[in-house]
DNA sequence: GACGAGTTGACAATGATTCTCAACTGACCT
DNA sequence: AGGTCAGTTGAGAATCATTGTCAACTCGTC
């Protein structure tokens, strides 16, 4: 077994462009449009342009440093997350985020899974619900 | 609190068309796209516009009859359902797909959720893995 | 057999995302 | 410093799922 083959990504060329989306990915906490990202790199002052916003954060979920999910109706929303294999807890009204985990899930999970004779397991959990100062 | 306040969901008016997209629903285990399920439908020999299946297929998992859940690229995909609360083991390669539950899950998130102080919990999960026959 | 709300279909419109391609840039070599 | 080249960028066109529009139709009921 190679080192190379479990797709390392290697690093990513740093440039004005990669460094703008990062900083405005470190401004907020929960999750936002590629469009509401572009947006508010633009009014820090950068110009980047969108395809590259998009660029950018898809490189930047493969390789793990955001999380990527989908809206009710399909579009795609951004958050910078930590490394480790984590869910979400958001707020359904506000959007605030709480990155959460458990080896509960991941046992389960597992277990159904190996239950039915599937093998090679992933999943994807987000909760929804309300946040305490949203009440 | 009256009876009418929680979107009761009158009963669909049955029509052809609607007929027609159950009718394709049930002729297949896994999630089909609403094109996919158009071009079915027109295979079976009626003709639905696919305005008319978008439609259609939304009201239909509204109701609880089909689950609707989006691939990685954002397309959302059906598939007819269970009413009971659950979660889906999807296999990777063929799509084939098994309905799962357990009090485990839903334990758990509700735990994790009220622990942050949130409130009006809800969930999505899906599994994914490589079935016995695609093994 | 008429009426009205719900439904349909053809097609336009929307909107997020991706593609195209020429121009640019960063890292590296000489 | 200049040369080279793969990786990157931007502007706008292109794609494609999904939704809106609106006049024509249909179901259940009177």
């Amino acid at each position: 077994m190679t080192s190379t083959e479990r797709g390392e990504a290697q690093p990513l060329r740093p440039t004005k462009q990669r460094t703008a989306v990062v900083e405005a990915l470190a401004a907020f906490d929960d999750f936002r449009s590629a469009q509401e990202i572009h947006e508010l790199i633009g009014r820090a002052g950068s110009n980047v342009g969108l395809a590259t916003v998009y660029r950018t954060l898809q490189k930047l979920s493969e390789v793990g440093e955001v999380d990527m999910l989908r809206t009710e109706d399909g579009e795609a929303i951004y958050r910078r997350c930590s490394a480790t294999h984590h869910h979400h807890l958001v707020c359904r009204s506000c959007g605030a985020t709480v990155e959460v985990e458990g080896p509960t899930v991941e046992r389960w999970t597992r277990s159904i899974a190996s239950e039915h004779g599937y093998a090679d397991i992933s999943h994807t959990l987000e909760i929804f619900g309300t946040c305490p100062a949203c009440r």
